[in-house]
DNA sequence: GTCCCGTCCTGTC
DNA sequence: GACAGGACGGGAC
């Protein structure tokens, strides 16, 4: 069986939740206050996730200093597989965009062959099951505005993520 | 600035 | 299959 794991430690922002298999992380939860509630988002549909304070430690560490505020690289795995081809690319294409840059939906409809698929790019990073990792915050609107944000803390969220990147 | 329609993928029935 | 709906975009007004 594919042995699911999960952690939960403590950011600069809050309570972030890590979720793993033996392929890589399937699952991230962005800072949030409560502790039980990460757990919660985390561990929904996770059947007999084990509790692995040790899990991916360097990613861990990676993400502390994220939200710091210094400019990391996330090498973390990647292991979800429940996504559609097209899904994949959008989040692959979504996963090459470097920290502290954004681009237009249409634009990275654009870098998957598919230039007016704006609004198919928009519905497949709703599904993005790693944000953070896959930096699904940096795509926005065309004239600049931000779009929307189905992490926790939505929009306001996205932006100070954004914020927190324009100091690297 | 707002409205509307084209676009393309996904989820549900 | 068919259909509705979505984190969009661009043109018309």
């Amino acid at each position: 069986m594919n042995q699911i794991k999960y952690t939960i430690f403590k950011t600069k922002w809050g309570y972030f939740g890590l979720a793993a298999s033996k392929k890589g992380l399937i699952r991230t939860i962005l800072p949030l206050k409560s502790r039980p509630d990460v757990q919660k988002r985390l561990l929904d549909g996770l059947k007999d996730a084990q509790y692995d304070p040790k899990l991916l430690r360097d990613v861990q560490k990676q993400i502390i200093e994220y939200f710091e505020g210094k400019a990391v690289k996330f090498d973390a795995p990647i292991g979800f597989d429940s996504v559609s081809p097209f899904t994949h690319k959008v989040l692959w294409g979504c996963a090459k965009i470097p920290a502290g840059k954004t681009v237009s939906y249409s634009q990275l409809a654009n870098t998957i062959g598919s230039p007016r698929a704006g609004r198919a790019v928009g519905s497949a990073l709703s599904k993005n099951p790693v944000p953070l990792i896959i930096p699904c915050h940096r795509v926005v609107h065309a004239d600049g505005s931000l779009g929307n944000f189905s992490a926790p803390g939505g929009t306001t969220t996205k932006k100070k993520l954004l914020e927190l990147e324009e100091c690297f």
